[in-house]
DNA sequence: CTCCGGTTCCAACAAAAGTTAAGGACGCCG
DNA sequence: CGGCGTCCTTAACTTTTGTTGGAACCGGAG
């Protein structure tokens, strides 16, 4: 797989989120990734690890997670392509939560002291990275919120809004949806509720003509309803380097 | 204020849990602070603001928050003495929540600019910094989870247990328990749940002998029961600079 | 093509949490 | 000292969500 469809996603959103340089690219061009191939359903980097590189998303869906001592299971945040999600790792040696696959996944990985390299030549850089573990975080403030005070139907809703927008942001939104594809499990496990009760809920929004889930593709039927259910301030994704 | 009373529990915590050494140690108290007194229940960074500079909590207790549309509270985090709750505002301009106090409160304010010039000096200051917001990261983790998946009195033994945790790094525990000033409605928006079901939970907890809360301070009753229930597993805190 | 396992879907019942309403404790201030 | 406001406390009732169990659907492996 050639270099720059590797980080073709990163970059376009580092230039939409970060307002990175030209000269930043290059650097970002130059760092040697080792691409693997994972299934669907498969762990990365487990609770408890201590990691050696990063993961950048080439293609596919991810997932954080934790579990708890009865079992049971939160998602943390969904992740897409040109996403690192363990960037943490630099400097949280032992991961505190599992990273997963949810579909079959292009993995990149990028060897920490590289990077650790990279941010002392040049801080620049680091600072970016160090945004987007910040962006990282802002989006757990609004993930709290969703599963805390949210009803379940204004929870999915919200997390489908949330997903669409950073999907588009690397271009993969067209106008009779996009991509979510998550079982109805994932879905409770997600938003804090049972799977049985996600399934009560995508019936519900289905039969009030908000928003269709099939299959793994989302479909909204009514985007004013949609988005007011979900309550929605794009603010938090903090999508442009001024804000 | 001397300047050490007012930067004493931040390099207590640094060094615990970022192994900060002297000579950065030097630099955090050239640091120009300038000191505010707040009362109880008051803004300090309103979501939506664009900040200038850092919050140094010397004393007193703090809460970040989100409102929704619908006008509920989520509380996202407890701040104590030592805490830098709004570092991030450092890359991400615009707030994305709100930064208040719960009790009356000396902060100390630190410019943006100011410690913009201490990462470009000493990179291994601004690499310690990022670490702490990224420990900042990984508690958002964990109170997802906690509102996500735990059934409410488990919720509140696990806010209680990290809280402790917390306190105890700068002293702030003895044998008699804690203080943890937070009226029951702020308890609810803690734990996403109502004023009149937190009453209910601090309630049981009580009757059943485990833990008990009067006037914001905590003494636990039972050491095993307290720790079982709240499912509590320190690693998340990162109170190591190994880990 | 058929079987099989994992989803999706659904209904009935149980438990947890929200809502409303109201009395009581406590501290503050005039 | 008395009144007022905030918080705590409790009960009765409603709504949401969890639990259990089972049927229908779907896609992939043999």
């Amino acid at each position: 797989m050639p270099s720059d469809t590797i980080r073709a996603a990163l970059v376009k959103r580092l230039r939409i989120s970060a307002g990175i340089s030209d000269e930043d690219v290059r650097e970002i061009e130059a760092l040697p990734i080792a691409v693997r191939q994972y299934p669907a359903e498969t762990p990365v980097v487990r609770d408890g690890e201590r990691a050696t590189e990063c993961c950048l998303i080439v293609e596919g869906f991810c997932a954080r997670s934790k579990t708890i001592a009865s079992g049971k299971r939160q998602i943390l945040s969904l992740h897409i392509a040109g996403e690192i999600p363990d960037l943490m790792s630099l400097f949280l040696h032992v991961m505190d939560h599992d990273l997963s696959t949810l579909t079959p996944c292009t993995l990149g990985f990028i060897n920490h002291e590289t990077l650790r390299k990279l941010h002392h030549r040049r801080p620049v850089v680091a600072e970016m990275f160090w945004r987007d573990t910040l962006i990282d975080s802002a989006m757990f403030r609004e993930w709290i919120v969703n599963v805390g005070q949210r009803p379940a139907p204004a929870r999915l809703a919200h997390v489908m809004v949330e997903l669409r927008e950073r999907l588009r942001l690397i271009g993969r939104v067209d106008d009779t949806g996009f991509d979510m594809p998550l079982t109805q499990e994932q879905i409770g496990e997600a938003l804090g509720i049972t799977a049985v009760h996600a399934n009560r809920v995508i019936r519900q929004l289905r039969e009030e003509g908000i928003v269709e889930l099939q299959r793994g593709r989302v479909t909204v039927l009514d985007e004013f309803r949609f988005l007011e259910l979900a309550d929605f301030d794009h603010r938090y994704l903090h999508q442009s380097p001024t804000l």
